[in-house]
DNA sequence: TGATAATGTAACCGTTGAAATTACAACTAA
DNA sequence: TTAGTTGTAATTTCAACGGTTACATTATCA
């Protein structure tokens, strides 16, 4: 299974913010458009995001604030922040190993431990990319269209 | 989204293989007793995993042979075999930034390489685990029971 | 104060994939 | 030939994603 679009979706609406703040009101509507979907499912986004504490959205006005330095969010609070993993656990086990077996009742106790590893691997590497890399990033990219 | 357990069940069978295999003969039904499951939903991963190479399996007469030293079969083989990713990317992006935004159409160019450096981090760490590794692991565990 | 514009949500739909299950053909060994 | 096993098609159930419509709520401004 690959991971939900979600992420992308966020990291392009960050982006986005960073980038339009100044010049456009940047609304739901809008982000929409640059990302090439439903204002709903931005919105719906959106409300991962405040509840995370990344940012605050104006009701009635609209607006988006991120809360933090750019460089104080990092790909992983946003992983974090939409999606749902039950248990945190992005590998999902088989529910029901056989106990009466020798290998069944072990398997877990053999197992989790390097599930877990595997899991930490990927979240570190998302722990070293921040918010204000997308920006700079972004910039660099812009300066070279023109 | 969470990595389905076709993963942990591929790990299952493949130490189930290693420890049963001179006691018991290993067949689709057999395992599914042991994983709790279904014996078609096993026959079908065993497809899988023959079709990577990784195993033989002896049709009419039953029985799993494994292709290679154990030591040289890592989770990732195994996950590789399993988990078909379309176009081998663990994120899914959005299909359809706006190209007629400068955000919209390169973000891409933003986020490719830091998604893939996050997926070869995870990926990396399953090269460091063996089918040896379970079968070691294991036995430690079954010597620890009695 | 009324009109306008935005967010917050509920409700629903279509699609996809996972996991399970039944059924049966094909194959192998005894 | 028979019994046991694999290979595979067909079907079902369930959950999640992404999308869409509709509308109540909220804030600003003329």
């Amino acid at each position: 299974m690959q991971i939900s679009s979600r992420f992308t979706v966020a990291l392009h609406i960050f982006t986005a913010v960073d980038v339009f703040k100044d010049d456009y009101k940047v609304t739901s509507d809008f982000l929409a458009g640059s990302i090439g979907t439903n204002p709903v499912i931005i919105r719906k986004l959106l409300t991962q995001l405040k509840n995370a504490g990344l940012i605050t959205v104006a009701r009635g006005t609209g607006g988006i604030e991120v809360t933090k330095e750019l460089s104080e969010i990092s790909f992983y609070d946003v992983y974090q922040a939409i999606e749902p993993l039950e248990g945190g656990d992005l590998f999902r086990f088989h529910e029901a190993p056989n106990p009466q077996c020798p290998v069944g009742r072990n398997i877990h106790a053999l197992l989790d431990d390097k599930l877990q590893k595997i899991q930490e691997a990927m979240e570190s590497e998302m722990k070293k990319y921040t918010l204000q890399d997308l920006w700079e990033g972004m910039q660099d990219l812009l300066a070279k269209e023109t």
